[in-house]
DNA sequence: GCGACAG
DNA sequence: ATCTTGTCGC
């Protein structure tokens, strides 16, 4: 039995502390390795509308690799807590476990917005998520974890570059290579891959490079994103 | 007070 | 993430 998440509140230092503290101790329950058989791909995304009104979050889970949808599904909730670096599944994981449940079929890969192990105590939302749901998760970012000294990968489709925790991480169990820059587009700002859960960064990669061809992010994270935004419109009139 | 590090 | 017009480029 794995230690539950202590209770947080986000104003209070202390139990933000006692959090932090508790998410370097979870990464040793990350399997960042892994090599699933995926003959479906789901992304997951959350779209926020203004004070008061409610966050929407969507699943598309795409076959892979020709990327026909399988499945769709959308929920609605208030937020969770505000923003925070480093704190991301405060915010989002809630309701991103509303919405697996809401799946008629498990996919055997969930892609999600944020980072996996390449975070700052090796345990990013996509670990959140991977553990809870038991499933093959991975973190793509569309910025990299920390600012200075991030790698830039060759300027072709398909070029990556080793992502290293950063010089001031000392609380950082991951390591050497937290995650890995990977171009998706000639000529065109890399997304930032890293393991979630179940799964190598690799075999994250591969998948990432395989449902990214026309555009920059993979093609079950637009879909989610889509649908998303439209649900939002939807409930904003 | 300034700067900042996923979304 | 969101607020937002025009603008640069393929």
């Amino acid at each position: 039995m794995r230690p539950a998440p202590p209770p947080v509140d986000a104003s209070d230092p202390v139990t933000v502390q006692r959090y932090k503290a508790w998410q370097r101790t979870m990464h040793d329950q990350v399997r960042a390795y892994g090599d699933p058989d995926v003959a479906t791909v789901a992304g997951f995304d959350v779209q926020y509308g203004g004070q008061g009104e409610p966050a929407v979050a969507a699943a598309v889970v795409l076959s892979y690799p020709d990327s026909e949808i399988v499945d769709e599904t959308v929920v609605s909730d208030r937020p969770g807590t505000p923003y925070r670096p480093g704190l991301l599944a405060l915010r989002e994981l809630p309701l991103l476990l509303a919405l697996a449940e809401t799946l008629e079929t498990l996919p055997d890969v969930v892609f999600c917005d944020g980072h996996g192990v390449g975070h700052p105590r090796g345990f990013g939302l996509a670990c959140h998520l991977g553990l809870a749901l038991d499933l093959p998760v991975v973190g793509i970012a569309k910025n990299p974890p920390y600012r200075d000294g991030i790698p830039e990968p060759g300027p072709g489709r398909g070029d990556t570059a080793d992502i290293a925790p950063a010089a001031d991480w000392d609380e950082c169990p991951a390591g050497p290579v937290i995650g890995r820059s990977v171009r998706t587009r000639d000529s065109t700002k890399p997304v930032y891959v890293s393991a979630g859960h179940k799964i190598s960064l690799d075999k994250s990669v591969e998948l990432v490079l395989g449902t990214a061809t026309r555009f920059r992010q993979p093609e079950p994270i637009r879909a989610a994103d889509r649908l998303a935004r439209a649900e939002r419109k939807k409930l904003s009139e």
